[in-house]
DNA sequence: AATAGTAATGCAAACGTTTTCATAAAATTT
DNA sequence: AAATTTTATGAAAACGTTTGCATTACTATT
């Protein structure tokens, strides 16, 4: 029975018990090598008696690291992010740490709002999606001297440093392919642009080439749709009763694709012998629908996982105060994920 | 600029600055009534010009709550979990709450271990999924007296509070369905089911119904696949090849009732003229599936956003001290989600 | 046998807050 | 104008740890 009132056990129950100072029990904890071995088994068994868990928060009191990091979603529920915040999850939790996590939904405003609470945890690292972030933000990020990152995107320039993929490559990887498949009558569908720079980019990406190639899409055929299967299948829909049908379709992400490719099977329109169909992401489960999705793959568990191990490096640095404070940027490569939704384009007709 | 070397503003800083002791700041945050106006504004100039942020840490230390809950889900990356964190995470960020997750990876030893992390970082609750969990799980819950709730079933003799939906009934549910359509060659396709009582409770229920009716399918008809698209694909694919065909699939959640269909349409097994498939869940997307997919609908995001709020209730009743110490277990309602995957099974032939 | 070194431990200060108690000043009542 | 209440503030203890310094008891070296 522990003699607090609050009942939950505490170092100086624990010493009590062993008959030892609280500095050796927590010493034997710390640098165990430090403490006789007969001292260590007292220790611990007057721990396992009372039950006695240790106290994060009065160790982050000594200027040591509080064990945890923080990470910023715009939102969970979305296979493209469940997937990176999973192996980041993976990666942060093999060295140790525990991992904060919370969503914006889309709003630069919570997001510093939420980088805010997390400061106040003391977190040891924070991890950002993309990298549109309001000023506040990345004042805060400077003058607090936390260890970022920020994962999914590479840009060069970056202002913090980043582990992803270059998503204007992907627009271009993507546009490049249905071009060289001979498609010129290209229909676009990306998700709204306005702070989200993956989209983006991608659209950029895929005008840029299509723009070279002189098969700039006709207004009607640039379309928008949110990231939602019913959104977007009714969106392309639209444009499936238009006169005029394009014989490619570039969907921003592998949920309008599927969206898209539902909408096609609803009106009779074969993929991809009347369309080709091209996605962007190579979600979970692309490579399995009927037909496979062909798409650009991003390798979203390495780039979770490398931003994770990145993470705990930075802290590490840190920690040295040697933090030369340069940057790290990590591009991962993207490929064509080539399967059967995109077919060359039919000569005749 | 900060005094400490550190360069991190400390409360002390910020009294200095205003010109005020550090009780007065420590008011004007915590009970800003009882601190005169001017001051207040003096504080508040000192803490903008210093850019201080306060430590959560050191209020947690003074038996405040530490603002925190965790949350402990098998994992991140499932459509179905990712539905109900988000929920859940959306309802305690509105109390103030900031969450921990971790995964275990459907380990319960990981769990323990993630469960112990937590209560060292002082989180004021706990939510675990499902009601399956170790033994030296529950006692360190029960010895520490951490509020707790299991998200996702609902059992009526749970040991633990929960909220969610009664699986076995969603199985019961299922097959019914199935066997109101005239099926009688029903087969069963259903994930692992040790240490997942979600999975299990719908089996034992759908088995129970199918018995009842003298339905209970051949050794060969009952197959187990996993959570996973591809594979679900693969498995049901080989019990299409068997000789005889059920005209029914009874799938234990939607992700294999989608990779059900994928593996009938692969070898022009026409869904539903040929087989009738029910999925269990009702996952985002089940509905947009060409064909849309009848299935069991589970309120995830009631689930999480009831299971969240009542977290947050425990823990301030814990708070209260008149701890009751009394479960609180709500039911959730699950229901037929009738699409077009499902057809009344053909008299002739 | 004296000395130097090492291993094991304890004491007390420090970390950044909150909160109780005491006190001073101002406002109100008599 | 004295007595009382209210409002605003500060001093100091407390929270549960870690750690630098001091001390003691061994162990090895000469």
């Amino acid at each position: 029975m522990a003699s607090k009132q609050g009942n939950k056990a505490d170092i100086v129950d624990v010493a009590r018990r062993a008959g030892v100072s609280i500095s050796t029990v927590s010493r034997s904890f710390n640098h165990p090598n430090l403490v006789n071995l007969a001292t260590r088994k007292k220790i611990e068994k007057s721990v396992k008696a009372l039950g006695y868990i240790r106290n994060r928060a009065a160790q982050a009191m000594h200027g040591r690291r509080s064990g945890t990091i923080g990470l910023i979603v715009p939102t969970i529920d979305h296979a493209i992010f469940a997937e990176v915040i999973q192996s980041f999850s993976d990666a942060v939790d093999q060295a140790g740490f525990t991992l904060l996590i919370a969503s914006h939904g889309f709003d630069l405003e919570r997001e510093y709002a939420v980088l805010r609470k997390f400061l106040e945890h003391r977190v040891d690292g924070v991890a950002l999606i993309g990298l549109d972030h309001s000023e506040p933000t990345f004042q805060l990020l400077d003058q607090q001297a936390v260890p970022v990152i920020s994962i999914w995107n590479y840009e060069e320039d970056s202002r913090i440093s980043c582990v992803g993929a270059a998503n204007n490559e992907a627009g271009e990887l993507a546009a490049r392919h249905v071009l060289d498949l001979g498609h010129r009558r290209i229909a676009l569908v990306f998700p709204k642009t306005v702070g989200n720079d993956r989209g983006r980019g991608r659209l950029e990406g895929a005008l840029t080439q299509l723009q070279r190639q002189q098969a700039e899409p006709p207004e009607a055929w640039t379309i928008q749709a949110p990231y939602n299967i019913a959104e977007a299948k009714e969106a392309c829909g639209a444009l499936f009763d238009l006169p005029e049908r394009p014989t490619a379709l570039l969907c921003g992400n592998d949920v309008i694709a599927q969206g898209a490719i539902y909408a096609a099977v609803q009106r009779g329109v074969k993929v991809p012998e009347d369309l080709s169909v091209l996605g962007i992401g190579d979600f979970k489960g692309s490579k399995e629908m009927e037909p496979p999705l062909t798409t650009i793959h991003f390798p979203a568990e390495e780039i979770g996982g490398l931003a994770g191990r990145e993470m705990c490096d930075l802290i590490a640095q840190s920690e040295d105060l040697k933090s030369t404070g340069h940057l790290v940027r990590k591009k991962c490569q993207i490929s064509l994920a080539e399967r059967a939704t995109c077919l060359p384009v039919r000569r005749l007709r």
